[in-house]
Parts: C-alpha cells; sequence; structure tokens
DNA sequence: TGGGCTTGCTGACCGACGGTCGACAGCGAT
DNA sequence: ATCGCTGTCGACCGTCGGTCAGCAAGCCCA
C-alpha cells in the first residue's frame, strides 16, 4: 500500500524505497538470455527495420523494446540513448550503401562523381520507403549531426577532387558543393513522394547538369564531363 | 486525500473530481485583462522572437507561456496546438519575406526567378541566425507540412514560367525545380553556418546556374539568361 | 545435486513534454 | 451593487526519453 503511495507523491523528490520484483501476483515475463554481442546484433536489426518504417520521431524507445520483446532498460543497458541506437541503425544501413557507391579513385573525379551518384541513385530507387523516412527526419537535432558529417566529408571529398585539376576551392565552390547535396536530396524525394516516371540515369543526368552549372556559376568548374 | 489517491489510479481513466483554485495558501497568480485582438498579437510576436532565438524543438510551449508572462492553457486557448503557434509565427515572419521576394510578373521568367532570388538571399543576408533555427526545423513533421507546402506552390510557379515559353514541365524538370529549392536551402546553411564569405550577388549567380545546370541536364531550360 | 557468482535482464520510477479540464476573477453593462 | 461574459488560471492527463536497484538464468565448482 505505502508503494502506491511513495509513487503518487514524489514528495521527497528522489525515490524513496524499492518494493522488489512480483507484486500483485504479476509474474515477472519470462526471457531468454543472449550473449551480449547477439543481442546487440539483434537489437541493431530490428532498428533498422523499424527506423525504416517509421521513421524517427514516430518511433518511441519503448515501442523499439517492445518490438524486440525486451525491456526498455536493457534497450539503454545496449545503447547509451535513441540517438546512440539510431546511429548504430543508420551506420548499418549505410555500410551497404557505402560500398556500393565507393567510387574507384583511379578513375578522373568527374566520373568518380558520376558513378557514385548513380550507384546512390539505384540504391535510392531499391528503398524508397526507407530513404524517405530518413529524410524526413533529418532536422531532428540529435540526427543531423550524424547527416551533417557525413555531408560534411562528402562536400570536402568533392572539392578535394576538384582542387587539382583546375576547379576552385573558393568559399563559392563550398557552398555549390554543398547546395547540390541538398539538391540531391530535394530531387529524390520529388522522385519518391511524387512517384515521378524517371529513371536512376535520368535523374543522374539531371543532378549532374545542377552540379556543374552551379560550380560554374561559382566561378569554378567540374574538370572533365561525365 | 481521495483526491490525491485519485490522481496516483487513472483507473477509471477520467477526470474524478476537482478541488478548487487555492488550496495551501498559495495564492493564483495577477494577471492583466488583454483584449482578445491583443493578445493574440502579443503572442504572436513573442513567438515570433522565441523561434527564430531557439527553433521549434528547443522552444517548449510552458517556456513560450512563461515567457509571456501568461499560462499554458491561456496559450492553447489562442492556438490550437504549438504547430498553429509556429504557423502564425511562421506566417508573421513570412508576410515581410513573402512582400520583398514577389516578382514583378511583367518581367520574363528567368529575370522574376533571379529577382525573388535575391531578394530572398539579402533577406536571408540579414536574418542569418533565425533562418538558420528555421531551416534546422524543418524536418520536425509539425512545421513539415507548412515548408512543403510552400516549396510546392514556389516548384508549380517556376515550372509555369517554364512551359509557355519552351521550357519542359515533364517530371525531370519538376524533380530539378524541387531539388534547386533544397539547394538554396543547403547552399545558404554553407554561407550562414560555415561563415562562407560571399555576397549575396554571388550565392545568386551560383545558385542560378544551379537552376540553368540542372533544367539543362533534365532536358527543359531556362527561357532566357538572367 | 546443490550451492555460489556473474551479468543479462526486469518492473517501477523520474522530470518534462504537448495538451485538456473546469473553476476563478477582471470588468463593462445594468 | 451585482451580474454575466469571457479571459485566465492551477491542477491534471498520457506519453516521451531515460534511470534505479533488485531478480534470476545459467555456468562453475563441489
Amino acid at each position: 500500500m505505502w508503494v502506491i503511495l511513495a509513487r503518487c507523491r514524489p514528495v521527497v523528490n528522489r525515490r524513496v524505497g524499492w518494493v522488489g520484483g512480483t507484486i500483485a501476483g504479476v509474474p515477472p515475463r519470462a526471457y531468454r538470455r543472449l550473449e551480449n554481442e547477439e543481442r546487440r546484433r539483434q537489437l541493431v536489426e530490428r532498428a533498422t527495420e523499424l527506423f525504416g518504417e517509421y521513421g524517427y520521431e514516430e518511433l518511441s524507445m519503448s515501442r523499439i523494446a517492445r518490438e524486440a520483446g525486451i525491456s526498455k532498460p536493457l534497450l539503454y543497458h545496449y545503447f547509451p540513448g535513441k540517438r546512440a541506437l539510431f546511429a548504430a541503425a543508420l551506420q548499418s544501413a549505410a555500410e551497404e550503401l557505402g560500398a556500393a557507391t565507393t567510387p574507384d579513385p583511379s578513375r578522373p573525379p568527374a566520373e568518380q562523381v558520376a558513378a557514385s551518384l548513380l550507384a546512390f541513385l539505384d540504391w535510392i530507387d531499391r528503398h524508397r520507403a526507407a530513404y524517405g523516412k530518413l529524410l524526413r527526419s533529418l532536422a531532428v537535432a540529435e540526427v543531423r549531426e550524424l547527416i551533417d558529417d557525413v555531408r560534411d566529408r562528402t562536400v570536402q571529398q568533392i572539392l578535394d577532387g576538384l582542387n587539382p585539376q583546375g576547379g576552385g576551392d573558393g568559399p563559392a565552390a563550398r557552398a555549390a558543393v554543398q547546395g547540390w547535396l541538398w539538391s540531391i536530396d530535394g530531387a529524390c524525394l520529388a522522385w519518391i513522394e511524387g512517384d515521378l516516371d524517371l529513371t536512376p540515369q535520368q535523374m543522374q543526368g539531371m543532378l549532374l547538369g545542377g552540379l556543374g552549372g552551379a560550380l560554374t556559376g561559382a566561378g569554378a568548374s567540374l574538370p572533365a564531363p561525365a
């Protein structure tokens, strides 16, 4: 009885007492003990599916725990917070994407960009729903830094490719490339959500045109046409 | 006593009783009664400042109410929800921006785009912090639809301007224009947060280049150079 | 077979959020 | 003076992300 009262009034402002697992005849849930690494893998896998289906905001930690058949504190035992869990799920999904889009460093930079872009668009074409959900979670503060990091690295990579050959690395080129990366997301969103009848190749052509035009407008240029 | 118990256990699942305003000798706060419209104006004004300073997520309704010197229920009396309050604040801010960027319909479409874009960039240059906060709130679900609406209308406007003269209105052109709108935000973010040393005119040149390139890549084109 | 020991795992809890309920009180009309 | 309108309030709800401290599965050693 005092338990209920203690729960009611947080007067003391800190934990007052502890009752123990089983009250009122409700038996604790049966559970399977798993190896640390195995549980972790299972959680990342399940979270990846769920985040891909519901996005970041629409999915609560309680729900993830329930869907994975475990308790919420266990989820927090494996991941320090929702952001970290999302990061793990994102990284797991990004590995496949990353492997597919890593350019061949022996090709000219413009070709590398074109090839990466096409691989990226192909991947999106096969994972439309999940990509849309991800994009829509983009500015959620907890998620933003993750994506910002990836974008910053990509911007630098493209600028590095441009620089030696004769492209520019002024502030305008940097703004152009970052803007271009955003334009990819915006165009892909129109493509996916607007159900536009476009092949990845058509998207690639349009986007490469945009990059070339922006760089030209910024006083730089792509070293060679793709 | 039973009231406290009722608070503890939401068994009945609905309000059970009411105690009355002043308990335990805490006097209700003194307040000033304002005209409906005046209060509303005050709240929108204060909310606009606060959202511009803290963004959408980092600002709670409780905080807004506190900063405005009123209670939370009163805030909800004037606005049905946080999203609506944000919309009101956004609209109030957007009126100034909208007035500044409305193009002269008697000019050729390409000039209209160029002029609107430059006005937009000038405005951003003067409201850097608030624009950054807004952009960073962009995908917050509650806010998204608002911005999506504006973007959709802008896309259609640009496509309409393109169409009669000889530009295209295929799916590729639509994706190109929507992507271009995103690229504006991305480039502006790099401009603002990266403290890039660029004038609005340089940004304009770069962005118009991107639009032209993307449209060319999509098989359309800007009717006339700006 | 039965004790310990490790550590994977649990229910109950916290503060803050967005949002709602029904009573109170400022103030012009009478 | 008092009455009604309605602007305003404190207390409350359900859910969120996150935390606390004890329970117990399953291996080890007798």
